[in-house]
DNA sequence: ATTAATTAAGATAAAAGAGTCTTAAATCAA
DNA sequence: TTGATTTAAGACTCTTTTATCTTAATTAAT
């Protein structure tokens, strides 16, 4: 898997926070949230927890509580999110796990694999949760998770509603 | 990570056989193996277990046994070891891990991430493990996992020995 | 045939990742 | 102030991955 199942949680509950931001002013519940995404409530809670101490959302306490975009959605990127979850780690280390591999001593798939994760980069940084946010409405994209297993058949998707 | 950790070590040692085949003719053997590499004999002989039955290598029991490839190697591509051991995911997954998503039902990120899937599998279709084993030698590349925790400074490579 | 060397296979253990549960702390509303 | 609501934080459980250990099966050499 290339980005941890946490790290897709946090993105996926961001661009959540985001385009809630564009309706409404306020905070996000996280357990509406968590409904709507099928999340689980406390897994996403902590891993909100951690865009908190990153400095990418807020968050607020008590009724009407919930968590919000510290900044302006335009200037959090992609990769603030991966890398406040799963570190550089994606973008930084060896294909092959080798400790020291570099330019000066790279190991037989460095270039390739130094390309591909500079792109990768590249295009998530290049990427705001604004412009995604967007682009989920235009072009109703999917969004959230299926239910159960079987569900990944009838696709939920965020704005269409859900099935129960 | 993007590969797994058994996978990374699958193609540690496809390379390994690779080298020692342009070397004598003969198998391999997987302890000698092992400590060069500096990965575990028994989970090492599990992953090539796994290469043995994708036909990727045989293998053959008693005093002079050990492992070999099956085909030339040329012919064996590293998308070969890599599907072998992780399967097809890394290059038909969503990032997210939203099922369904595709052309039709894209992901926030679909587009991006597709291209880049793509240009993973190509570049490591295009390699074959004759080629790799090929450039460690010109290129005097880094190969062998590190011995302990501190030795990811003195970096082993094979070809040179390795420190005690 | 016997023995030593070597891979195969299964049981077990340790570590990491994913997910759940409980309690505490903060906030709002009455 | 009291109570309801909501996030914070830590302990705990479950699953998967990684690693180890033991025993069996196969082969070569004597």
């Amino acid at each position: 898997m290339v980005l941890s199942k946490a790290c897709t949680y946090g993105i996926l509950a961001s661009l959540y926070v985001a385009r809630e931001a564009s309706r409404s002013r306020g905070y996000v519940s996280i357990g509406r949230m968590s409904e709507e995404l099928n999340i689980s409530f406390h897994f996403l809670t902590k891993i909100l927890q951690q865009l908190t101490s990153a400095g990418i959302i807020t968050s607020m306490k008590g009724p009407k509580g919930g968590v919000a975009l510290r900044r302006d959605p335009k200037e959090i990127s992609l990769v603030d999110v991966i890398v406040a979850i799963d570190g550089m780690g994606l973008f930084t280390d060896c294909l092959l796990g080798l400790p020291g591999c570099g330019e000066e001593k790279p190991c037989p798939v460095h270039d390739d694999w130094a390309d591909i994760r500079a792109s990768l980069f590249q295009a998530f940084r290049d990427k705001s949760l604004a412009d995604t946010a967007l682009r989920i409405d235009e072009l109703n994209l999917r969004f959230a998770l299926p239910t159960g297993a079987k569900a990944a058949r009838d696709n939920a998707v965020i704005g269409r509603g859900r099935p129960e």
